[in-house]
DNA sequence: AGCACGCCGACT
DNA sequence: GTCGGCGTGCTC
């Protein structure tokens, strides 16, 4: 008799097994296809991860499964390893992952409807003559990495191509993708969670024209997702280009995968499964013996050391040189301690902004976001507009005068007298996008000033509109956050100044400066062309600050080593492995109380070299009426870590919690 | 997570 | 006298 064992989308770490009926025939060849079956009261499609003789539950306990999907094929056997791997690694029940790696249409047993236009198929585009592509002449250093990492095809390798800032990383990808599709392969290629994805997209398909090329990003809607999904499960598609979710479709041709701006935070899946894609590509990688290439410009520290340590786990590929004709821009700091400054803007910045007017070149004033939102607070009692949900303030908005919680979406009315004490004369204090901007139109008349940021590009639209308007030089002065550091050519751009840049420097997360760095080195990189330099000011009270002096001389390694060494000292990743319980409930009391538990349970039998720190509540400790606080795990061994956590999850499972209490585990955290 | 069952307050 | 609150327990 065949017992299968499915997997369900539920919140439980187990597996569920059902009888078949006598007339129905199933084999290990129906392992890894969907199944309907029924559950509790209702039903429910999973899949099945096994067909087995006998089940450790009494066979007369047992449901009768439901109808098999025999409509395509069963997701392969490295598919579900994957994904045990991360349900294993995650400490994530194995049925969520699995529904999460899977379009939400097959999750339901439904099939795309039209799949037989294959929408993953070009046309041949028959009247025009197929005229090859002229391919940019390689620099040697380019060539040279294309050699080393295409001498690795056909196994495991993991290489860092570290490249600065227009060397060229994408022509190295390229040139590796057409190897891999020499070779009858299927590559994959990661990128950040950003409306960039067309551009590189296009990119992708005007040189290979021939190629079946499907992209994967949340924006796509249900039907498509799984068309492209289909296709790739099918083997019919050549290159797969796509946001963190696109590590899990199914290549059953792979032969490499590429991550692009591997340090991007957005690789990182901050609810639910909390898995890291990058990491995941390279354990796919491992499994399947192909190359994988991780690119960036400012590579994230674990990154970079796994590259730069002897005997480490990647290899280090760098591109020094420019393969475009400008060059990198001038970075200065400007020393701000001994100014005053003129809303929130030195004397210098707004110089060189009036320079740049008469030039009739473009600006971009770029601000650290934490700390420059305007808050309403009164000077007589010192009452802010706090939210009564989170731990944050209401930011004053402008555009639709109302007050609004970043955090919770909660909105007011702006208050015209104090709450507290009556005053009338209360304002806004901090210089958000906003008021940065009412500032520069009064000292620059003239200037057509365009802020970017969520509320002005909350919309491909938007954005779209907004990229049109500043690439046609319908602006003068652009003032904006990350949401304008990334990838885009502005031609007449160049001047960045950065305002705000210190609070970084001592923010709580560790990880604050090299999220700083890579900004700010980002955002400098959008400005300058051949003919018209770039420069970038960054407003400063520690102008001698080894973050700030690396930017100034272009040298990542040097802030790299240099925040390396301060990581080992501290016992930070990547010399520590980290996990980290969070928990939330109405009370913070009830949370902390939770972490306390946890961490009385693992300090009952703690295995040697696993340390634990003290439950303490989040910086944001409340957020949408829920109080939160963390308890973080930490290990120089991996293994011990990994080793610890199954028996200690288990433990708190089995807790008996409050049903007002949430917790979950982050393995690998990236935000404190 | 759903969805049951199960024991205490204001209403047709 | 019932309808219904959400606290605990189970799901092959």
């Amino acid at each position: 008799m065949s017992i299968l064992r499915v997997a369900l989308d539920l919140p439980l770490p187990r597996l569920f097994d059902y009888r078949v009926a006598a007339d129905v025939v199933v084999g290990r060849e129906d392992i890894g296809r969907c199944v309907r079956v029924p559950f509790g009261r209702g039903e429910k499609t999973g899949i099945i991860v096994d067909v087995v003789a006998h089940s450790q539950q009494p066979v007369e306990k047992l449901k009768l499964a439901g109808a098999i999907f025999r409509e395509l094929p069963p997701l392969p056997a490295e598919w579900l390893a994957l994904t045990e791997f991360c349900s294993r690694y995650y400490q994530h029940p194995l049925g969520e992952v699995m529904a999460l790696a899977l379009p939400p249409y097959l999750r339901r047993g439904k099939l795309p409807a039209a799949r037989k236009e294959k929408t993953a198929t070009r046309l041949p585009a028959p009247s025009a003559p197929s005229v090859p592509p002229a391919l940019p002449t390689l620099l040697p250093e380019q060539a040279q990495a294309v050699a080393t990492i295409a001498a690795h095809f056909g196994r495991y390798a993991a290489f860092l191509l570290h490249g600065i800032t227009g060397s060229g990383k994408t022509e190295v990808y390229l040139r590796l993708i057409a190897e891999t599709l020499a070779q009858g392969k299927q590559a994959l290629m990661l990128v950040p969670e950003i409306a960039l994805t067309p551009q590189l997209e296009g990119r992708v398909a005007a040189r290979f024209p021939a190629a079946r090329i499907v992209s994967a990003h949340s924006g796509l809607a249900e039907a498509a997702r799984a068309r492209g999904f289909v296709a790739a499960l099918e083997g019919d598609i050549d290159i797969l280009l796509g946001t963190r979710l696109a590590v899990f479709a199914p290549m059953p041709r792979l032969g490499l995968i590429v991550v692009d701006e591997e340090h991007d935070a957005s690789f990182k899946q901050q609810e639910g499964l909390r898995y890291s894609a990058r990491d995941v590509a390279v354990w796919r990688a491992h499994q399947r013996q192909v190359p994988i290439v991780l690119g960036s410009a400012t590579p994230a520290l674990e990154s970079f050391y796994h590259a730069t340590t002897p005997g480490g786990r990647y290899q280090h590929v760098e591109l020094t040189r420019r393969a475009v004709a400008e060059a990198p821009p001038t970075v200065r700091c400007v020393d701000t301690r001994r100014e005053k400054l003129q809303d929130g803007m030195s004397a210098a910045l707004l110089a060189a902004i009036g320079e740049r007017l008469e030039r009739q070149e473009q600006s971009l004033v770029f601000l650290n976001r934490r700390g420059y939102a305007p808050v309403l607070a009164c000077p007589a009692c010192g009452w802010v507009s706090r939210c009564r949900r989170c731990a944050a303030n209401k930011v004053v908005h402008l555009a639709d005068k109302r007050l609004r919680c970043h955090h919770c979406g909660l909105e007011t009315a702006i208050d015209r007298h104090c709450p507290t004490c009556g005053n009338l004369d209360i304002h806004a204090f901090g210089r958000g996008t906003q008021r940065l901007e009412e500032n520069l139109a009064t000292r620059f008349p003239s200037a057509r000033i365009l802020r970017v940021d969520r509320d002005s590009a909350n919309t491909p639209a938007k954005w779209r509109a907004v990229l049109t308007a500043i690439h046609e030089g319908h602006a003068d002065i652009l003032i904006g956050t990350q949401m304008l550091a990334k990838g885009h050519d502005f031609p007449r751009l160049t001047l960045v100044g950065a305002v705000g840049a210190d609070a970084a420097l001592f923010a709580a997360d560790f990880r604050a400066p090299e999220r700083l760095f890579s900004q700010l080195m980002q955002v400098g990189g959008r400005s300058g062309r051949a003919s018209l330099p770039g420069e970038v000011l960054i407003q400063t009270e520690y102008p001698q600050h080894p973050l700030y002096q690396a930017l100034v001389a272009h040298d990542y390694a040097r802030f790299a080593q240099s925040q390396l060494e301060e990581r080992r000292q501290a016992g930070f990743p990547p010399f520590t492995f980290q996990a980290m319980l969070r928990a939330e409930a109405r009370q913070l009391d009830d949370a902390l109380e939770f972490l306390k538990q946890a961490a009385a349970l693992a300090n009952a039998q703690l295995p040697a070299g696993i340390s634990l720190y003290d439950p303490v509540p989040m910086r944001m400790y409340r957020v949408m009426a829920l109080e939160r606080a963390q308890l973080l795990v930490e290990s120089a061994s991996r293994p011990a870590l990994q080793g610890f956590l199954p028996q200690w999850v288990e433990q708190l499972r089995a807790l008996r919690t409050s049903r007002q209490l949430r917790w979950h585990l982050d393995v690998d955290p990236q935000e404190f």
